[in-house]
DNA sequence: CCATCTTTGTGCACGCGTTCACAAAGGCAT
DNA sequence: ATGCCTTTGTGAACGCGTGCACAAAGATGG
């Protein structure tokens, strides 16, 4: 699960809840599944526990939808994944760009099922001179001057930002001014937009940190608090001279310049 | 962001909200910056804007460590580093396997920032034999039938799956039965776990649906609801005979077979 | 045509998370 | 010392999301 989110706080779109719309893409997995094994109806129990959701919440999901299910027999599947796919609006096509090509951008163009959903790779961008020309998942890279020109002549909506941190922002801005609405940003920075630009984060070092204190906890539940030796949640009295020789974290450490996925 | 978690419902770890514990390493990360630049103290209001979130939410959330800050100065930067890295569990080190060395795999492993954090990749392992022995980012690539004994030998307790949707259950099932307790997983599958065991989902593929949908509720307002032309939520009378000649969607279509990121 | 059985759709209540707004706390200048 | 100014910490209200539980709907069999 990419994280942090960057949404209107709560603007129900249309009725539909923000929560809801980040399960459809769940049950549509799920059905485009059983629609592959030929699977005419489904129950909302039987799909529920396929998406890993309570089947209450399905139903619940799916009202907002509409009435597309039959009482005593469940929802059509085919019926469905049209319904779904067209309200997550895939029955159209998105070009796509990527920008920053390292190893994760190089990843992400690699993922053979990008197009298979309503995504198409219309370009990958890289800031390096080098990488120019030179072919990424069958496309040639191309410099950042032409970031521009390829959001307009391909009216790209939606756009990856895959780069190192210090470059996000600047990125972001020219494929916000570029007319780009909608970004799904894997650098390890807060990106601010302005109004009307929706941006999603996906962060590997936030989700193993959040596990890692998960991990802590059970750890320290086997031997009830074991942890926290001696001076605990010491008073701390002078507000300076504290700074309790923290381990790591503090020094400089290689970080908000790294490729993409996971910083901290 | 990662999106699709699947964590107890809503079980406070020891007074801390989980809505809190997502964003600390968000603090953490604006801290560190800020700690780098021997920025000595900071106020919420400053820090909340670096982080990008509201400034009472921050300080709720700092509340709930303690009372960490000064009134009328702010924060001091460096204690409020170490605190949080000790309530995230990072003051230790957490040894990580990363199964499944495709492209993503690889990026994951190339990723330098991930010692950076507590976060040590004790193995990279594949089930392809031809991998076994190549060397990514410096580490030798081991095979699947080591797994076990490598999680045990490590003491790893956090997984990172990054192999095909089709393998991912029993990747899964050999890592808890190997003693991970926490797994994060890029495989476009829903995954069960027993009890005990957490589970945070990075998903490319539904990251990009839910940008579509507001996408496409953004072009669907500028022509105020122009969209859905004629038969727009047509009563459906027959239960059968529906199926509207969905777009894409149905066919078979490359999915839940594609190595990593990017489902559906 | 009626009874029964299954499954949907939803009213309702509860709890978490967010935000406001302010009193308390501490620094600083006079 | 005293008063002012800044900023924290939090009580309280509100809204969203979740889950229960059930009535309505429809299918199915006799």
């Amino acid at each position: 699960m990419a994280t942090g989110r960057t949404h209107r706080p709560a603007t129900r779109s249309r009725g539909i809840p923000e929560a809801t719309v980040a399960r459809l893409p769940l049950y549509l997995r799920a059905l485009t599944a059983l629609s592959e094994r030929s699977v005419p109806t489904v129950s909302s129990e039987e799909l529920a526990t396929a998406a890993g959701v309570n089947s209450a919440k399905l139903r619940k999901d799916f009202s907002y939808l509409g009435s597309y299910g039959t009482r005593g027999v469940g929802y059509d599947v085919e019926y469905l994944v049209y319904q779904i796919s067209r309200e997550l609006g895939l029955t159209q096509d998105w070009p796509v760009v990527i920008v920053g090509i390292g190893n994760l951008g190089a990843a992400l163009a690699n993922y053979g099922g990008f197009a298979s959903r309503g995504f198409r790779v219309a370009a990958l961008i890289d800031a390096d001179p080098a990488m120019a020309g030179k072919p990424v998942a069958g496309l040639p890279v191309r410099h950042t001057d032409e970031l521009e020109s390829i959001i307009t002549d391909n009216g790209v909506s939606i756009g990856v930002i895959a780069t190192p941190a210090g470059a996000a922002q600047q990125v972001c801005d020219r494929l916000v001014a570029a007319g780009v609405t909608s970004i799904l940003n894997f650098a390890p920075t807060v990106l601010s937009v302005p109004e009307g630009v929706d941006v999603r984060k996906v962060d590997l070092s936030i989700e193993l940190q959040i596990l890692a204190f998960h991990e802590q906890r059970k750890a320290g539940e086997e031997t009830t608090s074991a942890q926290e030796p001696a001076a605990a949640v010491q008073p701390r009295s002078s507000a300076a001279a504290r700074t309790p020789a923290a381990g790591r974290a503090a020094g400089k450490g290689p970080d908000g310049d790294v490729p993409a996925v996971m910083p901290a």
